[in-house]
DNA sequence: CGCTGACCCTGACGGC
DNA sequence: TGCCGTCAGGGTCAGC
């Protein structure tokens, strides 16, 4: 599920409930995420207090005063506050248990995400080589020009790396390239400056109305059903291949990127 | 350095 | 009903 918009959505809903609180216990019912999670994970948290909760790229970042629980949600992840008595389900792996009989339950089917200890004052490898916040003034379309030059990829495979700008997933590269009118398939170095220009305002702008509508299921994020109502109704191109195009009506097309799905417009999109 | 493809894992779905 | 292939929002890594 989760792409970046509802990383932030997660942060947003854990965040209140979390600030301040002590660490009262870590249950560990399955170590074999992406990465072991550590064995010494409960002994590093249980006693801290959660000083903040924040987010670089798609990571989790919950920080205490001897380091931070980095937390990624892979492709099938979530992380809920729950009852402490509350029984897990399956594919509940770990808890994080709160002061007050609040829990915080990590659930993830495919085992893509990670729970890691990162110290107080280390940069951890996963995060060392980041490209900017793509909500941040360090993201602009002269970033995108400047290091798409001399490139042969696509220009959907450049803008998903994270080493130019990191939280543009499949869903959101898709949306903000037809909003853009480029073509999915198109050599990033051959984009000029001004189209880039407009590539990185409507990145931008696509992730921040997708927060925006992440946050009104978040209301009910604590005791929620876990499955808000998302945005899939606002999607114009990503798992619509065959469907007309919102605004040529053309059959939207289909290719394979990197091993991922890309639809288009060949009329709307150059 | 840039690029491609394999891989990590479970579950849902369509075709037969 | 079941079996099989394909695909799914993530990202790392080896190899060329």
């Amino acid at each position: 599920m989760p792409e970046l918009p509802e990383v932030e959505t997660t942060r947003r809903g854990v965040e209140p409930h979390c600030v301040g609180r002590a660490i009262a216990g870590v249950v560990v019912r399955e170590p074999r995420l992406r990465w072991p999670v550590p064995n010494q994970l409960a002994t590093l948290l249980v006693g801290q207090i959660i000083e903040s909760v924040e987010r670089r790229a798609k990571y989790l970042l919950f920080r205490t005063q001897t380091g931070s629980l980095l937390v990624h949600l892979g492709m099938s992840g979530s992380l809920r506050l729950v009852d402490a008595d509350a029984s897990p389900a399956r594919h509940d792996h770990i808890d994080v248990l709160l002061d007050d009989e609040v829990c915080l339950r990590y659930h993830d089917p495919r085992r893509f995400g990670c729970f890691l200890w990162l110290g107080a004052g280390e940069n951890h490898p996963l995060l060392a080589h980041l490209g900017p916040e793509p909500l941040s003034s360090q993201f602009d379309g002269d970033v995108l020009y400047q290091r798409s030059r001399g490139r042969k990829s696509p220009v959907k495979n450049f803008i998903m790396d994270g080493k130019v700008v990191v939280g543009v997933g499949n869903i959101y590269a898709n949306e903000a390239l037809f909003i853009s009118g480029i073509r999915p398939d198109r050599a990033a170095g051959r984009i000029s400056a001004a189209r880039y220009q407009r590539l990185a305002k409507n990145i931008k702008q696509v992730l921040t109305s997708a927060i925006d509508q992440g946050g009104t299921t978040l209301r009910d994020f604590v005791g929620g059903d876990g499955s808000p109502g998302y945005f899939a109704q606002r999607l114009l191109v990503y798992g619509r291949a065959g469907q007309p195009c919102t605004c040529c009506d053309a059959a939207l097309r289909e290719v394979r990127l990197g091993q991922r799905s890309s639809v288009f417009c060949a009329t709307c999109q150059r």
